[in-house]
DNA sequence: CCAACACATACGAAAATTCACATATGTTTT
DNA sequence: AAAACATATGTGAATTTTCGTATGTGTTGG
């Protein structure tokens, strides 16, 4: 992503799944969405739904492997939006630590992946 | 301001008057409404309302000095916002130095203040 | 091929945000 | 005190975003 809108890219984080999503893989390096769904308590098709806004906005990349979908932090993310990430989660680790406990049960407890 | 929410933070930014305003302020330290109006050519109920939103939130402090109002930065703004928002002020200055231009000369223009 | 599973999307309703316009408040000047 | 100026806010309409529900698509295992 050569060109990031600044006011595009905070629409995106201006949601608390959006958000949330976004410090989880960040932190992980990747996630399906059956974890982020788990980690998040949210049902299927909102997660979804945001993961695809963020996919569309070139936040986040997916890969399918098998039946299951991981997302990514997209590798062409502008350094600058990598470091709003990245300050977000130092700074605020009561945010999602939560949800990161239940991310990381979650991806511990599967056989499969 | 000891807590900031990281979502709420991003909502005051994800609008592009209130991201341009803020990097409008971040860089002059200080502006008055009838700049900023005069800037990013907009109204002047509708600079006002953006300012006043991003004043409640904690994210500006205005200060009355005669008919004029000035707001800046919020002194208890954290760190890490603090960070956010210069990151993108200085990756992307192509979002708003054609406002940046306006405010300057609006401000010199200036006989009083 | 069929059933089960993981994920994506279409669609209309509901909720939240933004806007334009009118008007109110506070300050200075005369 | 009245007029002029700078800013704030009330209000309802318009727009955008989010949501729940149902259904569609792609993959694996039997």
């Amino acid at each position: 992503m050569l060109a990031m809108d600044p006011c595009q890219f905070y629409k995106c984080l201006a949601d608390d799944t959006r958000l949330q999503s976004m410090l989880l893989i960040q932190h992980a390096g990747e996630a399906c969405v059956c974890d982020l769904m788990t980690a998040l308590k949210l049902d299927q098709p909102k997660t979804s739904r945001h993961l695809a806004s963020l996919r569309k906005c070139g936040l986040l990349l997916d890969e399918r492997r098998g039946k299951w979908v991981y997302y990514r932090l997209h590798p062409d993310l502008p350094e600058w939006a990598r470091g709003v990430i990245s300050l977000t989660a130092d700074h605020n680790p009561g945010y999602y630590s939560d949800s990161l406990k239940r991310l990381q049960d979650s991806q511990n407890s599967r056989v499969c992946c």
